[in-house]
DNA sequence: CGCGTTATTGAAGTCCATCAATGGCTGTGG
DNA sequence: CCACAGCCATTGATGGACTTCAATAACGCG
């Protein structure tokens, strides 16, 4: 993991996730004392926050960029268990190790702290906790949520849940419809719904000949008709 | 939910699962002030906790008996997320409402309690809310390796990995390996696994031609070679 | 502008679902 | 206690959705 600043004296009140992840939870002088033991850390796209297995030693916020959470198999298949945008907390385990790899989507800026400060401030701030359930709960409904589509929708379901989801996160109200700036590739999203990249592109041309969405280069997407893509996820 | 047995002085201290679920974070003391405020429950077969939907009221630790979790889709897809079994937590929520279904596989004996009481012991007993969120962040590596098995698995693997993981929490050592009795049907468990009843039975059938297990009658399982089933679940 | 990567499209194949029928528990009532 | 009924599991035959393999097209980066 390549760190090109270190700053310790990086305000948190300036921050742009400062109302977002746990931060949300503390006061101005909780944060300031937070500060003290946070580092912001850039990362290139494609290179890894940590590995499964690694042992978990630092938790982080994510400040900008798209993060791809992964878990694999001996034999090299991949599930995505999740994508994280600014203001999303990375890090949580069960026991000392990582459970899932953590990889750089597009170039990342990242809020990094020490496992072990955290857990001291647990003890004195009892609304951290709190919000690290809240956290946790979150992330199992979101997984939970993800399994209903991974062992019952079809195809073309997945896909426009998927879209729906990321539309929701990252999207933006464009001229007509909303636009998503996806920062992964079909590979990405084929993992995270439990398809092949060929089946994601199927999907999107299908989507695209129905008039749901426009597509704009690769990384654009345009939900013309969003009431219909959520009548196609089978969600209602 | 039917209701045959109140008992506001059942001693906790001779609690089955008094060392599991949320009960191990909690003194023998912490357990007498809990205890004024459960009541245990018992259900039939088939019958239903709560609904996902359904405000949030109650709390359980389960007694005896196994609990089926399930998410469903408007058309009537189901896809079980879970079963809990003697010493499993169950009514984590986000917001005031349960995100899933449970109901009872067998006959259920629970333990019950307001949402609120434990709300309120959450600030004096600051262990509660650390297993709350060990039991979250547990709860969440569960579903994250779902999602894997769902997403990327064949569905011997899946069958393979679902009888591994019943192996571990409900398997007794038998004869001639080790012993699952089965409480739910080939339906519950291809619902969990994302396939059809017919296709879990012909893993089932296939496991047995293999010599991997043997099946007694419809609920009772002999897994004659754990390791190879371990090696068909694709983990390793 | 050109090259490498990623996306798209097409054709063929495979695995699981679907449809259909039989077989076998299990629990109940005579 | 046995027989029956109903549900569940199993097995077989067929079909379909997605995968796989292969080739082309189009971004987008240097």
């Amino acid at each position: 993991m390549q760190t090109t600043a270190a700053s310790h004296n990086y305000p948190c009140q300036n921050c742009k996730v400062r109302d977002k992840a746990i931060c949300s939870a503390l006061t101005n002088e909780e944060l300031r004392e937070l500060s003290k033991v946070t580092t912001e850390v850039q990362l290139a796209a494609e290179a890894a926050v940590f590995y499964e297995g690694d042992e978990n030693t630092y938790l982080f916020n994510v400040v900008a960029g798209t993060i791809r959470l992964t878990k694999l198999l001996p034999d090299g298949r991949r599930q995505v268990t999740g994508f994280l945008f600014p203001g999303d907390f990375l890090g949580l385990s069960v026991g000392n190790t990582y459970v899932y790899t953590a990889e750089a989507v597009t170039e990342v800026s990242l809020c990094r702290f020490k496992r072990g400060n955290l857990v001291k401030m647990l003890d004195r701030f009892p609304n951290l906790e709190h919000r690290l359930l809240e956290l946790a709960s979150n992330e199992l409904v979101q997984a939970q949520t993800q399994l209903l589509l991974l062992g019952q929708k079809t195809a073309t379901e997945r896909v426009s849940s998927v879209l729906v989801g990321l539309m929701e996160r990252i999207g933006r109200r464009g001229d007509d419809g909303i636009v998503i700036d996806l920062p992964m590739t079909r590979g990405d999203l084929a993992d995270y719904a439990g398809l092949r990249t060929e089946t994601v592109s199927r999907c999107f041309t299908q989507l695209r000949e129905e008039g749901v969405i426009d597509t704009l280069g690769k990384h654009g997407v345009n939900i013309r008709q969003p009431e219909k893509l959520a009548d196609l996820s089978g969600d209602q």
